[in-house]
DNA sequence: GTGAAAGCGCTAACAT
DNA sequence: ATGTTAGCGCTTTCAC
């Protein structure tokens, strides 16, 4: 690691360090001349600041944290692009870690980027977290938090989420209008707030179209396409009679469109599906499947903009901490 | 950002700092009840290294950079994974960033990692990285690299992939054995290996199989699906006949799928499909896709753990520096 | 316009 | 077994 320090520029030139910092740094108190001085040999030499003793200094690091549960799901993946579009323009860098759905590693992740001393947070909590303390540490050592999508109650600070009762109860009254009749949820973990807030959706979207809402045609599950495949098929083992599957998300759908294609069924002539998030895959299955689309990219732009505000110390933000996203139904062929 | 630091214990405790250290780290000569006293403190205020300074001090991060093309690929993703799973084994932590496919990008990321001073970089290429300086600049301040995937010539360092040319060499003999007559290939960009390799794969089996090497037959273009629907588009229209079609990778058979499907065709009556990578999704498309698996979360954790020997100045890594990992041809409906 | 000195938090010789 | 001191690379107040 022999790299090039102020030192070296400062000894080269006969100069002190601090001359050479403020050069580097363009204060206007430096002489023009020694500036370009300074400047041509660092070029020359590679000089390239260390951020470590820049933020040990600074006492703050510019680098911002993420923990999502899992990147390979295309929603992340595309949230953590927006995020780093907006960090990369403020001059943040930005950590990646995945809790893998897990909270004991959620935990230690939370730790070791508090550890580098992140001056904020970006979030999308793991299906298995119950306890909240991890975060709310962090949040009292001055680490700004921001949630996503995956949020949760009883932590005070901002959320970007999109509607998910709303989405959830349309989705369901869409169904309702076209004709189903006997819908079933496979929702997800109700711990978290988004699939608690898509199964009262959909209970409510039921009751207010006159139909009786029926516990037996709700499963409460995972979100991945196993689970889906699972629940669909213990629905059907027990001889329950449905038309259509409101699943709380893309690979659950995904799950069902498999099952049911494999016993013979047709979709959407026997079986309905809509999934949730417009995953790619919706789109290219076939039948295509119906589900609805959340803005990622956005949510992303929109969580790291909050962010940023926040760790500048703009209190300013006005409104509600629970910024709410558009998102839509997209209609395709499995409905 | 109001930190505990190992003043505020020694203060507390009436001690030196260096005594607290000592303790945190376990050094065995402070008096054990000293250090649990020291512990105890530590763990009611809860103190936490600060990761900046220890660093600084030690001169080096224990941090890992990624760059990859776009984490959104389900196989980048899982090299990812890979790689994270052994990093946090060993102690290190890791930052991931994409290039987007775009060189420039590529540097930007390249010098933001080395700012913050990262012990290795794990690399796969963007598509339109033609100068490798900014990776040869990093060596020679003593970062370590490790290429995967989509390596380039002309830089002295590990690199770990699959063996491109036999997969695809192997992938067309197995197109011929079954029957088809002309097949296509909708090659990748050239100044990847790994799309050289596998264009150079397709041609060899084409020639040993006894028949004609046609031009007319290969399509250079992108790697994804928007680029397999044109380059397919393009070739039929120019009225060129064809039977199968050998794709660089799964999102371009994707694309050729859905417009072969789209104008009437059969799959893979009228027409085969090979991809590449084994991206769940070939398995979930009607007809499921052919394609190459490659052992991605594999390929993480080998390059990870060829870094971190290479970090710690373990150079006895015996043989080639070209780790080439098995992957596997699998069979499904479009061939 | 430039330099000297101190300090961010931590560690490691070198004392005692 | 514990304390003292110095220094990692950088910035910044206070001098001149």
């Amino acid at each position: 690691m022999n790299q090039v320090t102020i030192k070296d520029l400062a000894r080269h030139l006969g100069l002190s360090a601090s001359t050479i910092s403020r050069a580097l740094n363009d204060n206007p108190s430096i002489n023009p001349k020694t500036k370009k001085l300074i400047h041509d040999l660092a070029a020359k030499l590679g000089y390239e600041p260390n951020v470590m003793a820049r933020n040990l200094k600074a006492q703050h690091s510019n680098q911002i944290g993420i923990i999502v549960p899992e990147i390979k799901h295309d929603f992340f993946a595309k949230v953590i692009s927006g995020i780093e579009e907006v960090a990369y323009n403020s001059g943040f860098t930005v950590i990646v870690s995945q809790s893998n759905e897990d909270e004991e590693r959620e935990k230690l992740n939370a730790n070791s980027l508090y550890m580098n001393r992140i001056s904020g947070l970006i979030v999308s909590v793991s299906q298995t977290t119950n306890n909240l303390d991890h975060f709310r540490n962090l949040m009292e050592k001055g680490v700004k938090i921001v949630f996503f999508d995956r949020i949760c109650d009883g932590l005070d600070t901002y959320k970007v989420v999109i509607d998910d009762y709303k989405s959830s109860y349309d989705a369901v009254k869409y169904l309702i209008a076209t004709g189903y009749k006997r819908i079933v949820h496979l929702a997800g973990p109700q711990n978290l707030l988004s699939c608690k807030n898509r199964y009262l959706g959909y209970k409510q979207a039921i009751i207010d179209n006159g139909y009786n809402f029926e516990e037996e045609l709700v499963v409460f599950g995972g979100m991945h396409e196993d689970d889906g495949i699972r629940s669909i098929k213990n629905i059907i083992d027990k001889g329950i009679k449905f038309d259509a599957v409101f699943a709380v998300n893309d690979p659950v759908a995904i799950g069902v469109s498999i099952l049911v294609k494999k016993i013979g069924l047709n979709i959407p002539g026997d079986v309905a599906i809509i999934g949730f998030s417009n995953n790619p895959i919706t789109e290219f299955v076939t039948p295509s499947i119906t589900t609805i689309d959340q803005p990622a990219y956005e949510m992303g732009k929109k969580s790291a903009s909050i962010l940023i505000s926040l760790i500048k110390g703009k209190t300013k933000l006005t409104g509600s901490k629970t910024i709410i996203l558009p998102s839509k139904l997209i209609i395709r062929e499995s409905t």
